[in-house]
DNA sequence: TAAAACTAGTTGTAGGTACAACCAACGAGG
DNA sequence: CCTCGTTGGTTGTACCTACAACTAGTTTTA
């Protein structure tokens, strides 16, 4: 079978995209570290805890939310409640099952270093671009997603984001 | 001073795009690693040489192409040469550098394995677009390179790969 | 109702990356 | 020509992630 390799178009997008998924996480990595002593994946999983009810979730849906594998979840969420920032505790309903819920300690770590974060993702990503581009971008990425993620077992996270 | 939250368009671009780069290299890992024990970053690295003469670059011109540190790259090449990959040899014109060549099994294993690796490409995130928004992708990832790399390091790879 | 199959989560380990410390070589100024 | 600052590169270590194996609880099914 015969490759059907990219043109100079699309060779140059893809090249671009991924010099940022190159360099773009060790910024945002290094921004947070520096400033509040979380990888950006440790912030995310802050940040998903403090959006939901009780500031609680199930360990299944913190995997889900941010993508991980629940054994990466849980050697991070293992470190993050040595660090006193979240606690587990079983699940009433299912005996399986783990929960996890931000201390006050890590509701204030999270209120800290927020802005800091948003700041640093204006800068680099959003203030870069033009508002129709960032309607491009969520429409783009969309549709890579719908590849990467053909069942959509992530869509309930980036769903949320929508207009309602 | 007060922040500039995102609003609903901009943190729905946002949170794809963490999706995305949180799910992609992966992908794209995956794949080399199953079809060619290699790593996106090896496969990177192996490509850059093949596309220069003779096949040889200095280890500070394939950092920046490829994004990495020198510390990193040393560590790749160090695991490449002893796969036969490439071989190290001294810079005869600056004895501080060091040039990185492709060996014949690294030249044969880049012609093997590209062809899966575009095709992967191609599933996941090019044929996912219209050309249209090939272009735009091209466009925003160029917008966020300018703030990610501001004095254009970099730069020197991904023009390459524009039109002429 | 017992076995099979699946879901939820943890743990051990191997491998890759970041960071800092380090050495060697070049180059500009006194 | 010597010394200071810079550039090119390597190494050690600590940390994070992926993968596979494992335990325990739940659901299905015959």
């Amino acid at each position: 079978m015969d490759t059907r390799w990219l043109d100079r178009e699309q060779l140059g997008a893809w090249v671009r995209l991924v010099t940022v998924m190159e360099l773009l996480p060790g910024v945002l990595d290094s921004q947070l570290r520096r400033d509040a002593q979380l990888t950006h994946f440790d912030y995310y999983v802050l940040a998903m805890l403090s959006e939901s009810p009780e500031h609680t979730l199930r360990m299944t849906a913190v995997a889900q939310r941010t993508g991980a594998t629940l054994a990466r979840l849980s050697h991070v969420v293992q470190r993050l409640e040595a660090r006193g920032l979240l606690e587990r505790f079983p699940c009433a309903d299912d005996r399986r099952a783990t929960n996890a819920r931000l201390t006050e300690a890590g509701w204030q770590k999270v209120r800290d270093s927020a802005p800091g974060h948003v700041e640093t993702v204006r800068q680099n990503v959003i203030d870069a671009l033009a508002p129709e581009q960032v309607t491009q971008l969520r429409e783009i990425t969309d549709a890579i997603l719908s590849r990467l993620d053909p069942d959509g077992a992530r869509a309930a996270l980036y769903t949320r984001y929508d207009a309602e």
